[in-house]
DNA sequence: AACTGTATCCCCCAAAGGTGGGATTGTGAA
DNA sequence: TTCACAATCCCACCTTTGGGGGATACAGTT
């Protein structure tokens, strides 16, 4: 028997999938619930078993996609499988790469979705040709060039973000004034649609950049 | 036109591959040899485009295996589909990591091998699921788990700071004022000894949190 | 009972970051 | 030759962060 948790917070959506997962002989769906903050709390105060769970990765307040690593910090050698609207290659990878084990398009038919959580459970992945080949492709350091829209200014500058340095510290290290760094910023922020370093740093390391 | 490249000691399947390849609109097939040595001298000699190549695993003298760095040498950007016999996943998982980016069992129809060559040279890839899962298993860092000293309402925050939030987005999705957000930050930068949310950002994505 | 740590809030102030302009110079492409 | 864009700086204004206090309450330890 599967434990088997729901995290998704359109009730239209986690109702269907409850009722057919609790329908099933091979599943049992401990936990339905409609927050991140909602699942742990449950796991918490019940010691429940729980093998796979189906992860909404566009969740209000604590998002799917941080959840990852705090679920795993609980519950280790729980397979998570994301639930996505679009197939949005670029979030799905940075899941992935944040621990979760596939993913399936909300609108996938339930039979197929038994199929994925028995896949999921015995071992196994279903992630499309897309995601499949950027996950490769962070293997293959011979060709880990992504053409950024970055200038080799830009570059540096994020380079020095990404190290925790302050604009004042890139100014210096550069050998140039606050106010030019702070620029560059502006420009940089406009190229990678983000509005804070914070973003760009996280850009930097799910290598987006 | 996609250039396509056959290397493959058995002449009964090297020649049905050229000619099935050769008789398509959208393929070239330049090359079809039955050696990495036969391969690597026609590349030499004459400057021929090569998109894709279909590599035999189990080749005699150089082994598929080991032709992949080699290939890749010669010509970094061109996509190695791996061909076997049996469903071996630690050579397919070998190969994965020397940089090939799909694979193809021998008896597979020749209208999947077209869609495999033409999904690989849109960038895609085509993976069972369990060399998917060996290739994500490769870095979970979520595995390795090492000892956090934050506790859990700590590592929300920081989950919060690393999808790029402000401690206003973190106070309003946790349902705390801002004054206790930064309060946490304040012991979360003690404990981990950085003093910025861009620190604490890239601790977390080296996995040192 | 005293202590330690966590979680929750409050205040203040200074530093850093984000946004909106604008200016100049140079380079290279249309 | 325009035109776009990169790189350099400047100013002003506002928001966000970071550090320094402090308070209360509750949990678990010693």
């Amino acid at each position: 028997m599967i434990s088997v948790g729901i995290i998704e917070d359109i009730k239209d959506l986690r109702d269907p999938l409850f009722e057919f997962i609790s329908s099933r002989d091979e599943f049992l769906c401990n936990i339905a619930v409609e927050s991140v903050e909602d699942f742990l709390e449950e796991v918490s105060k019940s010691d429940v078993p729980m093998d796979v769970i189906l992860l909404d990765i566009g969740l209000p307040g604590i998002s799917g996609l941080s959840a990852i690593k705090l679920i795993k910090d609980k519950l280790p050698d729980v397979s998570i499988i994301m639930l996505t609207v679009f197939d949005d290659s670029d979030k799905i990878f940075a899941a992935i790469q944040a621990g979760a084990v596939g993913y399936l398009v909300k609108n996938t038919p339930l039979d197929q979705i038994k199929q994925s959580i028995l896949d999921t459970y015995n071992g196994g992945t279903s992630l499309s040709p897309e995601i499949a080949r950027k996950v490769l492709e962070f293997f293959d350091k011979t060709k880990r060039n992504i053409e950024s829209p970055l200038t080799e200014k830009e570059k540096q500058i994020v380079a020095g973000m990404v190290d925790g340095q302050s604009f004042k510290m890139i100014a210096a290290n550069l050998g140039n004034t606050l106010d030019t760094i702070k620029s560059h910023a502006k420009n940089i922020y406009k190229k990678l649609q983000v509005n804070s370093k914070a973003e760009v740093i996280a850009k930097s390391f799910r290598g987006e950049i």
